[in-house]
RNA sequence: GCAUCAGCUAUAU
């Protein structure tokens, strides 16, 4: 069995869902067992790939095979379907659960509709999930807790969110390093630089176990309130306790040079955590390309992109087996890049160059998202030019991308303001039959 | 069952 999960595991990376059936068929031809454990590993593989269809057809077809989905397989499914976007077809999942005896919904199945509803701004529902989850006898824990703080912290409700820290540290004692790293960022994006130093400190003080994504936060809010200085003594001492920086840490050092117009400093910090043997990623791109054309260095961040760009073919050694086998793969520079690019020539005025390097992104294989649609929509609105945005936004669709609100807000603004009324409650029924509220 | 659940960095209104 275990020697078929693992194959089965490469199967649904290939997504070749044909040779899965001969694989089950031949497992049931050799009488070895099938598990549902079996189609969950192809089910998270499938999920991984944002192929939520074919996750589903496995499901299915676990049923077909006579196997009922125990707990794990469904919360298996349920985590798929969050991380893709359908919260709802989640919510359905839970209903079948709830009324499953054989099956209930457990702690993990409430964690992940709790976080992904906190996350989506709807912290009453994930109050009643919470509820729920009592009611069931099931207790919640850290990681519960920490998704509904989280989830205030989110919409800068810092004051009912150390209210909840305080109770749930006080009544239930379930807070550990991660919701302390969560209170630090959420009083940082309040502004309460100083509270967040302090809980940061204690922290330290009282011989918590640190770990690096808490020397990150910290030193995000420090670079974000231009305090590079300090930020600079953090990253010290945090690698003198033995805290080694990530390509996180460098990308928020290299931000914070580049907002406090220090560009130089940061393509210096840049070639040396290439030294230090960390890989440069889409972020670390991004920032500087940003950074540049916010220091007015408009064409030197175009040749430094297209430069990245044309270094993106390489070999990609993920080697999976043991064999050490290498993919040859062509990778593309994130979209999130040529975003930032995009962005910087409509701010500068230049439209045309805009428009033509959108079709330099789909020439290299990189294909534009609905940020990419709404910077240039956007851009073409701002220029009074409402019919082109319109033009731009209608190929947007015919691409297949979905606007989102942002997009929304973007049209209704342009066309209102170039007196369009008609196409005004055009967009909005389109929201409406998307399924979204104007905000 | 070491598998499903919480915290860090970039792009649009």
């Amino acid at each position: 069995t275990k020697t078929y999960s693992t194959i089965a595991r490469l199967v649904g990376e290939a997504g070749d869902l044909k040779l899965m059936h001969s694989l089950l068929q031949q497992m049931q031809k050799e009488g070895c067992p099938v598990t549902p454990y079996f189609f969950a590993d192809i089910m998270m593989a499938y999920g991984h790939l944002g192929k939520v269809k074919e996750a589903y057809l496995v499901f299915k077809e676990m049923k077909n095979a006579g196997l009922s989905p125990n707990q794990f397989v469904n919360n298996c499914l349920i985590s798929i379907l969050i991380k893709n976007g359908y919260l709802e077809g989640a919510k359905k999942v839970l209903n079948m659960m709830r009324s499953d005896d054989e099956c209930p919904p457990d702690r993990v199945t409430y964690n992940m509709l709790i976080d992904k509803c906190g996350k989506s701004g709807n912290i009453v529902k994930a109050q009643q999930y919470c509820v729920e989850m009592r009611q069931r006898g099931l207790w919640p824990n850290e990681k519960s807790y920490c998704s509904l703080f989280g989830s205030l912290n989110k919409k800068g409700k810092i004051e009912k969110a150390c209210q909840l820290f305080d109770a749930i540290k006080r009544k239930h004692k379930l807070v550990n390093r991660v919701t302390y790293t969560e209170l630090i960022k959420g009083l940082g994006r309040a502004g309460e630089t100083e509270k967040a130093l302090e809980v940061f400190k204690k922290m330290e003080d009282s011989g918590c176990v640190m770990d690096v994504v808490v020397y990150n936060i910290m030193l995000d809010i420090l670079v974000k309130r231009h305090l590079v200085s300090e930020a600079w003594k953090l990253f010290v001492s945090m690698q003198g306790k033995q805290f080694f920086p990530t390509v996180v840490t460098y990308n928020i050092l290299i931000s914070g040079f580049c907002m406090a117009k220090r560009v130089d400093e940061a393509l210096r910090w840049y070639e040396s955590m290439k030294q230090d043997g960390i890989n440069p990623d889409c972020h670390t791109h991004s920032i500087l390309v940003g950074g540049l054309c916010k220091g007015g260095q408009i064409d030197a961040a175009y040749k430094f992109l297209m430069e990245k760009q044309s270094a993106c073919i390489l070999k990609d050694n993920a080697s999976r087996g043991n064999e050490g086998e290498c993919v040859e793969r062509e990778m593309v520079m994130s979209v999130a890049v040529h975003n930032v690019m995009l962005n910087a020539f409509v701010k500068a005025g230049r439209l045309e160059t805009a428009c033509t390097h959108l079709k330099v992104m789909e020439e290299n294989g990189c294909t534009p998202d609905v940020f990419s649609y709404s910077i240039i929509v956007h851009g073409l609105g701002n220029a009074g030019k409402a019919k082109e945005a319109s033009a731009m936004y209608k190929n947007m669709k015919e691409s297949g991308i979905q606007p989102n609100l942002v997009t929304f807000n973007t049209m209704i603004d342009i066309l209102g303001k170039a007196g369009m009324i008609f196409e005004v409650h055009e967009i909005v029924e389109e929201m409406k039959s998307l399924g979204l509220k104007p905000d």
